[in-house]
DNA sequence: TTGTAAGCGTTATCAG
DNA sequence: CTGATAACGCTTACAA
């Protein structure tokens, strides 16, 4: 089924066919021409090749998406707003998680199917070399660079508001569960939060720092080295939901009374955080509108036009009180 | 950068350049043009078209796939384990998510870009009229059909095994929560689920059998139900595990106690299953494992290769008990 | 208004 | 062993 089949059972050639089918503005065809065109694509059930398309206009309307971690609820709430962005405005949307095949390698494999932009998720500027990207349309989410364009949420604001909640509730002993990570998201989280306690004249003892891996049993394990400081953290803020939950399960296996005993909040508020008993207490981030930016952006880019609207500022991050933060009663 | 530039860097003609690169195990070519050939390959960052050898391959190695709800974790597992074994496989990932846009549209807009087929999950076949599937290799995810390829779990078998469960703890009083959904699997593991009890002489009052969407808040709303009828079941089995945290959800708000007051089983097995407390006993089902065939189904068909192994039987489910059940206590 | 023809970057079939 | 050359299905000047 191609163009030239419709052509023939329409009596008129390959291009006309073109013509009509493509939508092109500048085409003028008769109406009768148009008509015959369209029924016979109706009859035969023709669909365009768009590789065919995408090889001739040098622009396959396809945009790739590699995030660091499928599993992890977040990243998957940034590809689903980034395809519902790139699905309404007719673009393919190529997946690639980088679990298995390294960020780098992916954005290469979709450079070759000649996606329009790519989106990375998850993955630190260090591990794309430039040679990966040149020529290719990049926007990285939360990972501010002075090079590519970006969409970020207010990291350090994130920490900060954690900070202050707990702060008001008149948490002092206040813990930190996060990874060493060098992503600038959760760097930014934890330099919030540091620099909001020290300007409330909180001290920081190192023990209340804790670095474990950004995951549900990190969080678990965290907790629990956590719980065993003497004495103990009446409050503590997760670099993110996972973390949270597992600091949640390490309390829960401890005796320890979330929020009773100590507070906890979280960071991201994926849909989870609602589920689960007590409700987290967390800082909302808008991943799926972190997507959809992201996917807006390169549209715009890619459309040649003003993308200041998108990149100037961060998305707002917010505290979201559920029932694992309540004020200090020891 | 295109296979001409590279020819000329190496002073051969671009055909000599795609016999080298493309790897064609019938292509003869002398060691040193061929170290010349790559040598400047590589020099030069060439990096091949892929639309372009699609379009003379008539073969994009690319595949499809369409879920119903990217936020449902366990959907994003079959995409995850799909997209591992295709980009394994050097093949290209086009995501769909049925939400904003109909199954059949994505798999339309698919086939436009050629993909070499599409695997589709969480959508009965009725939304795929004929017109949209023709020439176009579909392998369908926990939807059996006699007319096209597909994987999928023991879903009866989920059914039956929650129920053996319960009966085996002494629960006589059970009840099942979920959707009033054509889907086949929905379907299969009520059918398994209300035949095991029939089977133990187990009646089932209406009223123990309640319809909601399959989701936590449909989960929590049909407890609430179930909480309510008198006198309450003491077991009940969720149709989800997002279903069957809306269930814990709820008893959590009621102050009735799980497992001591009432028992629930979900069906999925989640990851978040492991992450709540009291941690979800659950029926396993291999989501990833199914993605993970499905792929490996399309792949061996466009391969035209044997697939007898991975279309025969179900992908076993299994029973994980942790925390939400326990013996009938009164 | 419509048709002709020249590509887009590959692969693949032949001659040489 | 290597190089012309003809597709692949489409878009887009340019001609008619």
């Amino acid at each position: 089924m191609t163009g030239h089949d419709v052509a023939a059972h329409a009596g008129v050639s390959q291009s006309t066919v073109s013509l009509v089918l493509s939508g092109n503005p500048r085409a003028r065809i008769g109406e009768a021409t148009r008509e015959r065109v369209l029924e016979a694509a109706r009859e035969l059930g023709y669909r365009p090749n768009l590789l065919a398309r995408g090889l001739v206009q040098r622009r396959s309307f396809a945009l790739g998406i590699v995030v660091s971690d499928l599993d992890n609820p977040f990243f998957t709430e940034v590809v689903s707003g980034a395809e519902r962005v790139a699905a309404e405005a007719d673009y393919g949307v190529l997946l690639g998680d980088a679990r298995e095949i390294p960020a780098a390698e992916h954005v290469m494999r979709l450079a070759e199917r000649q996606v329009d932009g790519v989106i990375v998720a998850g993955v630190g500027l260090d591990a794309l070399p430039d040679e990966t990207r040149e020529g290719l349309n990049l926007v990285l989410v939360d990972e501010p660079s002075g090079v590519l364009p970006g969409v970020a949420s207010d990291a350090a604001a994130a920490g900060r508001k954690a900070a202050r909640h707990l702060l008001e509730l008149g948490h002092t002993r206040l813990g930190f569960l996060g990874p060493a990570s060098p992503a600038h998201t959760f760097r930014m989280r934890e330099r919030g939060w540091v620099q909001a306690l020290r300007q409330a004249g909180c001290t920081i003892p190192s023990a209340y720092l804790v670095r474990t891996s950004a995951t549900v049993s990190g969080g678990q394990a965290g907790m629990r080295r956590l719980l065993s400081t003497d004495p103990r953290p009446t409050g503590v803020f997760c670099a993110n939901d996972l973390v949270a939950l597992g600091a949640l399960k390490a309390c829960a296996q401890a005796g320890v009374k979330v929020p009773g005993h100590i507070s906890v909040v979280g960071c991201d508020d994926i849909e989870m955080a609602r589920y689960v008993t007590p409700e987290l207490t967390t800082i909302l981030v808008p991943a799926r509108g972190l997507g959809a930016r992201a996917a807006r952006l390169l549209l715009l880019t890619l459309d040649g036009r003003d993308t200041g609207a998108l990149t100037g500022k961060a998305l707002g991050v917010e505290l979201v009180v559920r029932e694992t933060t309540a004020r200090r009663s020891i």
